[in-house]
RNA sequence: GGUGCGGUAGUUCAGUUGGUUAGAAUAACGGCCUGUCACGCCGUGGGUCGCGGGUUCGAGUCCCGUCCGCACCGCCA
C-alpha cells in the first residue's frame, strides 16, 4: 500500500466508521456539511459522507480562530477537517459515530455551496418535483441513497448467482430493428441510411433465443429495456431486465432454476427464508378465485360463485347476471353504514365500474341482515352463509353482472379490504408462479389474435392441435413470477420449430412475407439447428422496490423520469438543431407542433 | 386519449360566503448563548397567489382556456 504525505491527503477515513476504539487517533476526514450548531462559546458540526455522520467540536477558548472560521460554514459546504479523535461528554447513541467527535484542528473549505433547495434529511420538505430536478441533492439523502445501494447489491447477488450455476453474461445490442408487435418502440433515425430507423429493444427476446441457436446454453444479461408507453409509478418508459434463458429445458426446469435465484435474493437481501417449493397456480384459477393474473396472496378472501344459490328470488340485479361472485370479510359484520357506503363508492368509481354493492353481515348473534332483505327471508340468506363457510362476525360481499368486469372489480374490492384490514405488510412475501396463461387474446377492434406473451411462445404440448382449430383456447408454456400482487418477472418455453413459428404468425395474421419481413432472421436461424429453448425476465426495478418495502419503482433509480416521461433535471427530451435534423433528413411538421 | 387531486414566501402548507395591509412553520440573514445533536432565545428580510382571459365596484378565492406535477383508466406482447 502507498504512504501518504498527510498534507496531501484528502481523508484517512470516512465518516461512518470512527468510534471508542480510534479514541486518541490523529485524523482526516471530507465530507459535506449537515448541519452546525453554534452554542456561541463552541460549535459543532456534523460532517457527512456516503458512510455516516461524524461529530466536529470548534472551542472558542482553545482556538477563537478556528472557531469563528467553522461559525461560517454553509450547509452542504464541502469541507476537509483535520483533528484527533476524542471520548464525547455527551453520547448521541442514536447514531454509529455517536460515542466519539473530532477536536478540530485545521479545517480546509475545498468548495462552497449556495443553500440547497430542500433539506438534506431522511424526512426532507422537498416535493417530488424539486427533489427530481436536484436529483443529485436528493441522491445525498440517506433514503433514497440507500434504495441505490441495495440496487446494488441486489444486482451484485444476480451475477454472483447466476454465475455459480453456470450461466454467462452476454451483452446484446441496445441499437436494434423495430417490431410491430408488443408496446411502441423507442426509435433512433440512422444518419448513414437517411429514412431509416434503428429501435431500442423492449427487451432483447429474439437476441437471446439466437444466441441459445449458437449453443450458449444459459445465458443472462442485466439490461436496460425501452417501452415508449405511459408511466406509471411501477412503470419507467426505460427500466432494468434480468434478462435469462436456457437450452434444453422444459417448463419446470426453469422455475426451480430461477426458484432458486429468487431465494438466494430474498435471504441474502433481506433474511427470508422460503423452504417449500413456490406455489403453481394456473391462470385459469388466479382469474377464478382473485380475478388477477396477478393475485396477492398474503390473504385469502378467495372469490366463490353464487349463482345458483342466489338466482330466482325476483332480485333482478342477480337473476340476470353472468356472474355472481363473493367474497367473505372475516370479523367485519360491524361495519358501519357509512364504511359500507364508502365501499359502495370505491367499487362504483368509474375506474372499477361495479354496478353496485351487496353485503351480507353474519353477526355475532348469529343472525343474518342482507341489502337485500327485500328478496331473501332469513332461511335463504343461511346457505350464503354455508357456501362462503363463513363465521358469525363475517362480513359477505356480493358483486354481480358481466363476468370478465365483475371479476376485476371484485379483485380490487378484495385489494381494498386487504389494505383497510392490514393484511398487507411490507415485511411479509408470498410469492408464486401463475402458470398457463391463454397463449392468445382476441382484440375485438382489429378482429385478430395478438399473442398474449409474445409470439415466439410455445403452446403447451397438448393444446397444440388446437392451434389451428380453436386458437382461443390453446393455453402457453408461459408463466410469471408474482409477489404480493406485483408481476416481478415472467418467461415462456419458446417455439424452436420453424413450422410451428410459421404456423403462429399464421394465426396472427402474418403472411409468409410479412413473418419473413420482421422475423427473417429468426425463422432462418431456426433452420440450422435451434434446440429447445425457454426463458425468463424479471424486472429488476420493482423487485429491488419490493425488497426494500416500497412500490414505487423511482426512487430505487438514481436518475428515473417524471410522469409524462420527462427527465426535468436534464430536460429532455430536447429539441434538437436544424443541423441535426437537416443530416438526417427529417422534416418536421409545424403544424402539428403546439408551441 | 380520458378521470381525479394539486400549483400561494427558498421549502412544506393554511387562507372562511369574493372584501381592508395574504399568514404559519421551516429555511436564510443579524444578534445572544460553552455540551449541542430537531439546540435554545431575540430580531430582520422574503410573495408575478403557475400563466392567459372573463365575471365583478372588488378575485388567491367564481368561470373559461392553458401549462406543469402526482395518482389512476386506456396503453404497457
Amino acid at each position: 500500500m502507498l504512504k501518504h504525505n498527510n498534507d496531501t491527503m484528502y481523508r484517512t477515513n470516512t465518516c461512518g466508521e470512527l468510534n471508542m476504539n480510534n479514541n486518541g487517533e490523529d485524523i482526516i476526514l471530507s465530507g459535506w456539511v449537515q448541519k452546525s450548531r453554534d452554542l456561541g462559546g463552541m460549535t459543532f458540526v456534523d460532517l457527512r459522507d456516503r458512510y455516516g455522520i461524524t461529530q466536529l467540536v470548534f472551542n472558542m477558548e482553545t482556538n477563537k480562530e478556528l472557531c469563528e472560521q467553522a461559525r461560517k460554514l454553509g450547509r452542504e459546504f464541502v469541507v476537509q477537517a483535520k483533528g484527533r479523535v476524542r471520548e464525547r461528554s455527551n453520547k448521541n447513541l442514536k447514531i454509529d459515530t455517536g460515542e466519539i467527535e473530532i477536536d478540530v484542528t485545521e479545517l480546509n473549505i475545498l468548495n462552497r455551496s449556495e443553500i440547497p433547495p430542500f433539506t438534506i434529511e431522511d424526512d426532507t420538505d422537498g416535493g417530488e418535483e424539486l427533489r427530481m430536478k436536484y436529483r443529485y441533492l436528493d441522491l445525498r439523502r440517506n433514503t433514497v441513497k440507500k434504495n441505490i445501494i441495495l440496487r446494488h447489491e441486489v444486482t451484485q447477488d444476480t451475477r454472483k448467482y447466476m454465475d455459480s450455476i453456470g450461466f454467462i453474461e452476454v451483452e446484446t445490442p441496445v441499437l436494434i430493428r423495430s417490431t410491430p408487435e408488443g408496446a411502441r418502440d423507442f426509435v433512433v433515425p440512422s444518419r448513414m441510411q437517411p429514412g431509416t430507423f434503428y429501435a431500442l429493444p423492449q427487451s432483447p427476446q429474439t437476441l437471446k433465443q439466437l444466441l441459445m441457436v449458437a449453443g450458449f446454453d444459459k445465458y443472462f444479461q442485466i439490461v436496460k429495456c425501452f417501452r415508449d408507453e405511459d408511466l406509471r409509478a411501477d412503470r419507467q418508459p426505460e427500466f432494468s431486465q434480468i434478462d435469462c434463458e436456457m437450452s434444453f429445458v422444459e417448463r419446470n426446469d426453469i422455475l426451480d432454476t430461477f426458484e432458486g435465484l429468487a431465494k438466494y435474493l430474498f435471504r441474502q437481501r433481506i433474511g427470508i427464508e422460503f423452504k417449500e417449493p413456490f406455489l403453481r397456480l394456473p391462470y385459469s384459477e388466479a382469474m377464478e378465485y382473485y380475478g388477477t393474473d396477478k393475485p396477492d396472496l398474503r390473504f385469502g378472501m378467495k372469490f366463490k360463485d353464487l349463482s345458483e344459490i342466489v338466482k330466482g328470488h325476483g332480485f333482478a340485479a342477480f337473476d340476470s347476471a353472468e356472474y355472481i361472485g363473493s367474497i367473505c370479510i372475516p370479523k367485519c359484520s360491524e361495519y358501519t353504514r357509512k364504511q359500507l357506503d364508502e365501499l359502495t363508492e370505491f367499487v362504483k368509481r368509474p375506474q372499477i365500474g361495479a354496478k353496485g354493492l351487496i353485503y351480507l353481515r353474519y353477526n355475532t348473534d348469529g343472525t343474518l341482515k342482507s341489502s337485500v332483505d327485500k328478496f331473501y327471508a332469513p332461511e335463504d340468506l343461511k346457505p350464503w352463509t354455508v357456501k362462503m363457510d363463513a363465521n358469525p362476525g363475517d362480513l359477505i360481499f356480493i358483486l354481480a353482472g358481466e363476468k370478465k368486469k365483475t371479476l376485476v372489480a371484485l379483485s380490487e374490492l378484495r385489494l381494498e379490504m386487504g389494505n383497510r384490514l392490514g393484511l398487507r405488510p411490507k415485511d411479509t412475501f408470498f410469492p408464486l408462479w401463475v402458470v398457463d396463461f391463454p397463449l392468445l387474446e382476441w382484440d375485438e377492434e382489429e378482429k385478430r389474435f395478438y399473442a398474449m406473451h409474445h409470439p415466439f411462445t410455445s403452446p403447451v404440448p397438448e393444446d397444440l392441435s388446437l392451434l389451428e382449430t380453436d386458437p382461443g383456447k390453446v393455453r402457453a408454456n408461459a408463466y410469471d413470477l408474482v409477489i404480493n400482487g406485483v408481476e416481478i418477472g415472467g418467461g415462456s418455453i419458446r417455439i424452436h420449430d420453424a413450422t410451428i413459428q410459421k404456423l403462429m404468425f399464421k394465426v396472427l395474421g402474418f403472411s409468409d412475407n410479412e413473418a419473413n419481413e420482421q422475423f427473417g432472421f429468426l425463422l432462418n436461424a431456426f433452420k440450422f439447428g435451434a434446440p429447445p429453448h425457454g426463458g425468463v425476465a424479471f424486472g429488476l426495478d420493482r423487485w429491488v422496490a419490493m425488497l426494500g418495502g416500497q412500490d414505487s419503482i423511482r426512487d430505487f433509480i438514481a436518475f428515473p423520469k417524471n410522469n409524462s416521461g420527462r427527465d426535468v433535471m436534464l430536460d429532455s427530451p430536447a429539441q434538437i438543431s436544424s443541423k441535426q435534423l437537416e443530416e438526417l433528413q427529417l422534416i418536421l411538421d409545424k403544424t402539428k407542433q403546439q408551441k
